[in-house]
DNA sequence: ACGGCCATTGACATCGTTGTCGGCTCGGCT
DNA sequence: AGCCGAGCCGACAACGATGTCAATGGCCGT
């Protein structure tokens, strides 16, 4: 099968090569008869233009990339189907990459990726969207960035975010409202953004609502299960649990109910049990845990579109967006024992 | 920053720009002393050969696609980070392609994209896989595929697999060894190799032990937790539940150790329960599931090196890798109740 | 009828690399 | 001394698109 390229389109339809490049990139200052006898031909032969002649002849390389510390963790696998989605929908391919922090060489290989392929710009996940370092070498190279959730310096970048602080303090409202007063909180850790912004949002409404927050109850996790057995643990193996836990996502707070279980702790009746994210597991733990569903989707195609928008001239459109969160009622939340 | 280009080594080298071509793809014929020179001002100058112009001049993109059905599940998560590895690791980049099933231009859409780029290779996970008109098309755009565990036709292209069969009947055989006789079978959907594989061996091992599988002792499930839920509950919600469970994967293994507790049976004690694929969510349940471990990073790996050796002349490899999985033991088995 | 402007179109250079092929050098052999 | 082949290297075309710029032709105003 030889591949049919913009000269055999142009033969055909009788134009120069540069006609047919113009109706394909929709240009204007092409007469209606014109366009459509070369979309004809377009149609006919199933010409599609070659990203690598593309990528090379102009700037434009329709290739955006996505760049993840844990490419296999499923909060990248959400983003990335975001992405990929919009991507497509745009005509667009999707690059995912991978910073390895424990890799003393990253910048050295990611630089080098960015030598080889000009992206039309990356997305950076945290935690690594919160690298200075990181950032001054997309910015060394000319490429376009959106932070997804960044930490630092918000002015620096476009990004797209959620409102973790307020979602993390109106889900604490619910525990609250629910009668509970003695309420845990297990943090993730402080290298990403929506870790401190959570922590920030739980302290926000205990102070609105004049509880107090106990220094032993308050934890520090890492996002990961195991951390968050371990904080159970501490929290639940003494003769005075707390009457609700908020676990600063999915994973821990899925630990919390498997350590209730082995403690003969049942939820919801005596313990209350929230988590963050949404998560499969969600709604594979029993009872299904009450979280803040991160619409991760919808973000990463928000981030797509800046970057491909920044791309194409006319844009001059926000640089900060921010995509609704929804709470999501389950069965891990009960009114506070009395 | 300007980019810095095979002209300007070659300037800065004092040699043509062919000897600096010659000297990055390791060809030979270039005198010992001349390489030296010229990767002295590689190193200085941090040249690295654009992705595009190589891609155009060359048939060789350094772009290997892996397409998913759903490239947002934990399978796909795995698959991805073993290929995106490998890739960094013989300087090639891994593009991530959605087929969508429900899509009815998913053939469109997938032409469009190989008219586009031209793909070192191809890695096919399954469902899709399988699919013969899929296949069909890479063929005709001349792109070499790699198929991770297909269920059809072997001998059509090379692949990589683990052997399911013989991973389910050692997991049976562990049951039948803990004493167990009355054990139940989640299958998974038949679109999937990995499921009738496993479904065979499974009668091999109960036939190689005389034993009878009931039909009643038999569902199918679709690997995704809602199924195994149903499954477990016609499983469990009897007088009379099996005294072990075979599910086909993790997910449904999970829901049959969600139902089991809720319908009062404990495990490992009155029902024992494994599964396959070795998740993380394996690790997360309680008790631990005992499962079979696919090595998906390894698959994924082995895919890439198959695509990236087939591209390079002096291969003429084995062309069916097979991939050694372990079972993993943990707390989800018990002796069989007397 | 003429000049000017704008919409339309094409010829050609260009992007950065690899493929082809021919030329040069050097050593060994006759 | 002359010839030959192998090893080394460079000039130039090619890959398939876009960018630049000039040419063409129609329309308008005067």
């Amino acid at each position: 099968m030889t591949r049919v390229t913009i000269k055999d389109v142009a033969a055909r339809a009788g134009v120069s090569i540069k006609t047919v490049s113009r109706v394909m990139n929709g240009e204007a200052h092409v007469r209606a008869d014109v366009r459509e006898r070369v979309m004809k031909v377009v149609e006919e032969t199933g010409y599609r233009p070659n990203m690598f002649a593309r990528g090379l002849s102009s700037a434009r390389s329709f290739l955006v990339g996505a760049f993840f510390d844990d490419p296999a963790s499923p909060y990248a696998s959400d983003i990335q189907r975001g992405a990929l989605t919009r991507c497509r929908e745009r005509g667009h391919h999707l690059l995912i990459e991978e910073v390895d922090r424990d890799a003393g060489d990253w910048k050295s290989t990611l630089d080098t990726t960015l030598r080889q392929v000009r992206l039309v710009g990356a997305i950076l996940t945290p935690p690594i969207c919160d690298w200075p370092e990181l950032i001054d070498l997309f910015d060394a190279h000319g490429v376009p960035v959106v932070r997804i959730a960044p930490a630092l310096v918000p002015e620096r970048t476009p990004l797209v975010r959620v409102d973790d602080r307020r979602a993390s303090a109106e889900m604490t409202q619910l525990l609250i409202a629910a009668g509970h007063r003695d309420i845990a909180f297990i943090k993730g850790p402080p290298a990403h953004g929506s870790s401190n912004e959570r922590w920030r949002g739980f302290c926000d409404a205990m102070q609105a609502a004049g509880l107090t927050v106990a220094d032993h109850r308050v934890l520090e996790g890492d996002y990961r299960y195991r951390s968050g057995l371990a904080a159970a643990e501490t929290l639940l193996d003494t003769g005075t649990p707390p009457s609700a836990v908020l676990a600063s996502n999915d994973e821990m707070a899925f630990a919390v109910l498997v350590v209730a279980m082995r403690h003969g702790i049942t939820v919801p009746d005596r313990l209350s049990v929230v988590g963050f994210d949404d998560m499969a597991l969600a709604r594979m733990a029993w009872p299904q845990l009450t979280t803040v569903h991160q619409p991760n989707f919808e973000v990463a195609a928000a981030a797509v579109d800046l970057l491909i928008d920044a791309a194409e001239p006319q844009d001059a459109a926000h640089h900060r967006i921010e995509v609704p969160y929804t709470i999501v009622k389950r069965a891990s939340v009960g009114p506070a024992a009395v």
